[in-house]
RNA sequence: UCCCCGGUAGCUCAGCUGGUAGAGCGGGUGGCUGUUAACCACUAGGUCGGCGGUUCGAGUCCGUCCCGGGGAGCCA
């Protein structure tokens, strides 16, 4: 037997081949008088080949118990399709079923709502739709490696599992090998002591504070790994399990941290115009009729950048009716957010210096005492999709910013060393990765652009 | 967690003011055909999300629970 071509190679074939092999699943076949017509689809590619299978095959009979769903073997020649429709197609010379797929298979060839397919999220990745999402998530990883390690940046890995307490963004899953039935307790509190690290342990919610230490060492450094929200958030945008791409950067202030965020933004968006124009176009078709305006939109002009001051002045001044008040001190809310990227400006904005109140302990303190050097990049649709500041490089400001928060001194101890050794300016950013997808394939539930999605109550597959 | 909307055949849905259920696609059978979401004919398939209530009678009205979706908060 030839040895195996993928479906994508044998699409782009210069010229015909008298003998080659193919295997994957069936996504439809249709039976004329004397042969019968199979789509074969290997996730190479969007498209299908479609196999001619005469009757003088000897398993003919068998040949027209091929269902939608099955895996088949193919062997043949491939040649210039006499037919409109596609430019090759292979003469099956034998045809073997893999794996049969009964009728009772839930996939069809028709549309199916996203809320169906995602209750067989284990054979969703079968359809095109899903198919061209994962090839397009795997082509984006792949550009942010490409991305950062152009730049010089080096990649580095965070934990996983982390102490307690010490990141404090939103709610943290616990990590144990206590027996839950059986809790060793102190005081009426559960004792650590006992268990496995011999403290409290959490899944981390954010590489950051790691990310700081490895950029006061190496310069510039990025991580894109897993991250763990226990909010009990059910939303169209939130996921309890979800990736994140955090570059930290030593010697880069708050508008160097906006120009590497923007440029990277872009850089994606480019990318996804520029290599997945087939899977994309899928979605520019079924999904959002207009995306590519909104990704050349990204891709080709330059982010608005404001002050939170002055977006606060243009929400206030804007005439429009929000569900909730505007005013100088409070966070903006996703409707604020909405209004000034799809309705004012009509583009990506970043939005910077906010409030010291809203925003972490660890950012930069502005000089006027009020605000902190956070930024956050504000897209349409999405919202915010990336945030990210000048980090507190400032030894005594940022012991004073962890007790004014309430925050224990211990538990950062060797984050405050950074400050005490050698501190120099630096900032970062986080983008989520899930989110970015949506921006590109215009996917509205985030549940639809990971394979197995983890919500609250929900563990299934 | 809060607010709103929904749950009818394998899938997508229709079913007006209460009178015991329909279509398209999919499946099966037959026909036709270098077809391509093929086409034509026939056919099978549903205790209308669960439980309780109102009524002579409930898919339809009421209560409650479960599940799904949209929005909000939290955030990425």
């Amino acid at each position: 037997m030839p040895k195996r071509s993928k479906v994508v190679e044998l699409l782009n074939a210069q010229s015909p081949i008298d003998i080659i092999a193919a295997k994957g699943w069936v996504r439809t076949r249709r039976d004329s008088k004397d042969f019968s017509f199979i789509e074969l689809n290997d996730g190479s590619c969007l498209t299908n080949i479609q196999v001619i299978a005469d009757s003088i095959l000897t398993n003919y009979d068998a040949i027209k118990t091929i269902t939608t769903g099955s895996a088949i073997s193919v062997e043949g020649k491939l040649v210039r399709s006499p037919g409109s429709g596609q430019q090759w197609e292979i003469q099956a010379t034998n045809i073997d079923v893999i794996g049969h797929a009964p009728d009772s298979y839930p996939l069809q060839k028709k549309r199916h709502s996203d809320e169906f397919l995602r209750t067989i999220a284990h054979l969703r990745p079968r359809t095109n739709k899903y198919g061209a999402l994962f090839r397009i998530r795997s082509q984006l990883s792949y550009a942010i490696h490409r991305f950062f390690q152009e730049r010089g940046f080096w990649y580095i890995h965070t934990p996983i599992v982390t102490g307690a307490d010490c990141e404090g963004a939103g709610e943290m899953f616990s990590v144990t090998t206590l027996d839950l039935s059986n809790v060793p307790k102190k005081d009426s509190h559960v004792d650590y002591a006992h268990d496995f690290f011999g403290k409290e342990a959490k899944l981390t919610v954010s590489g950051q504070l790691s990310a700081e230490m490895l950029a006061l060492a190496l310069g510039e450094v990025y991580t894109f790994g897993p991250t763990f929200r226990a909010e009990n958030s059910n939303t169209s945008r939130h996921i309890s399990e979800f990736w994140m791409v955090e570059p930290e950067m030593a010697f880069y202030e708050l508008n160097d941290d906006m120009d590497i965020a923007e440029e990277f933004v872009r850089y994606l968006a480019t990318y996804a115009i520029e290599e997945c124009s087939e899977d994309l176009a899928l979605f520019a078709r079924f999904v959002d009729k207009t995306l590519m305006n909104t990704l050349e939109n990204i891709a080709s002009n330059e982010f608005i950048r404001l002050p939170y001051t002055e977006a606060i002045g243009i929400l206030e001044n804007s005439g429009g009716s929000f569900e909730f008040d505007v005013a100088w001190g409070k966070d903006l809310q996703s409707e604020h957010e909405r209004y000034l990227t799809e309705c004012h400006f009509r583009r990506p904005v970043i939005v910077y210096d906010y409030p010291k109140d809203i925003k972490a302990f660890y950012m930069r303190l502005n000089d006027d005492g009020k605000t902190v050097t956070a930024m956050d990049v504000l897209v349409p649709r999405v919202g915010e999709i990336v945030g990210g500041s000048q980090r507190e490089e400032r030894y005594d400001v940022l012991k004073a910013r962890i007790e004014e928060m309430g925050l224990s001194e211990q538990d950062y101890w060797w984050y405050l060393d950074s400050r005490r050794f050698g501190s120099a300016p630096h900032s970062g950013f986080g983008l989520g990765f899930e989110r970015f997808l949506m921006l590109i394939t215009g996917i509205t539930n985030i549940r639809d652009v990971i394979p197995f999605p983890r919500t609250p109550k929900h563990l299934e597959f």
